[in-house]
DNA sequence: GTCCACATGTAACTGGTTACATGATTGG
DNA sequence: CCAATCATGTAACCAGTTACATGTGGAC
């Protein structure tokens, strides 16, 4: 139940049409809550019909027009509530890690030139967040607001170096390995 | 696509019933890829129609009955070719992150709180990661398919070791700001 | 006037979650 | 016998994904 949320956010960030969300989503909050333009919309629909928020009564309703959205004080009252409430962490997935496991069962043919290949996608992605960082958080910028979301972008970069670095090192192991399509030995063991 | 394939490999790892999957879905490839019994019962149903497992031929088929699985060569390329091909990652989802996003809108009030209680999540994770190196992998076990599940397991260790240090940063800037129910200054900006 | 980009939306599907149902085995 | 536990499963639901539909406005 993050979606509704992520777009109460945005919102309150700047009041935007279901397109512009999908922009934003695309190159800031979707950063760490990813959402396609089907989605917003559906979820728009969803919150305005529980009054958290409403379309700003600008102009013509129609479709192909523009329709800009608000928070109403509820909904900025449900993210808050949400956003204080004690939730679990979700367990972490990864399909690269399951292919590694995996790999070591059925071989390593062919595996290295995709953790070769993830590790430029996510130096691009460390690339691109430390230009954000450049770009919206100078030197002089720290007030409390600007501390919280440079700390959200920081762990965004973090995140991404550590990703690089461990892909540096399983290509390391990887270059010490027989490159097999199946290991010669069966050897079987519970973890 | 990802829960056939992790279902696969702990099959050619042991081959299993439905429950005995379960349980080392709790506590070994559940670690990066987690599933309820409902999902794996599903599923071990679709892989046999598709002939890539099948159940040993051991005992009555009743319900209440156990049934273990095996891998069928069929599975095992379906598994090597999926190991081997190129898969885009998935973007990261992250619950906390989106709430300090939205901390920054509507205060901290009462997140201090659970960040603390990740921290000690993400530690009793690390201990117990730890636990099962120290006792799967001693300093003499190293062959080509040793060294692959031990690198999966150094990422789950170096992740939430990760994780700790990070919610360690983010306690030790929330000490220095007000904890509020909202930010005075209503300052909005895009990122 | 036609084409294309913008903008909003519908429908069908897939994968994951929650709640519940049913039978077999074991310990008291 | 009864309760608890083991083991397999069904059903309903929800969130996310993919494919497609429809209308508007501006460029040519």
């Amino acid at each position: 139940m993050s979606l509704p949320h992520a777009i109460l956010t945005a919102l309150l960030e700047k009041p935007s049409s279901g397109l512009e969300l999908t922009r934003r989503f695309d190159r800031s909050i979707g950063y760490f809550w990813s959402a396609t333009h089907q989605q917003i919309y559906r979820e728009l629909g969803k919150l305005e019909a529980e009054g958290l928020i409403r379309a700003l009564p600008s102009e013509q309703p129609a479709r192909g027009q523009k329709k800009a959205y608000e928070v109403l004080p509820a909904g900025r009252a449900e993210l808050a509530r949400w956003t204080s409430a004690s939730q679990d962490p979700k367990p972490h997935r990864d399909a690269m890690l399951l292919r590694l496991r995996a790999a070591a069962v059925v071989g390593t043919a062919g595996l290295a030139a995709d953790l070769r290949r993830h590790r430029e996608l996510h130096e691009r992605q460390l690339a691109e967040y430390r230009e954000i960082e450049q770009r919206d958080f100078p030197p002089g910028k720290d007030g409390p607001e600007d501390r919280l979301r440079h700390l959200v972008l920081r762990a965004g970069i973090d995140l991404e170096t550590f990703w690089t670095q461990w892909l540096d090192h399983a290509l390391a192991e990887f270059a010490l390995l027989p490159d097999t399509g199946g290991p010669e030995s069966q050897g079987v063991r519970e973890a």
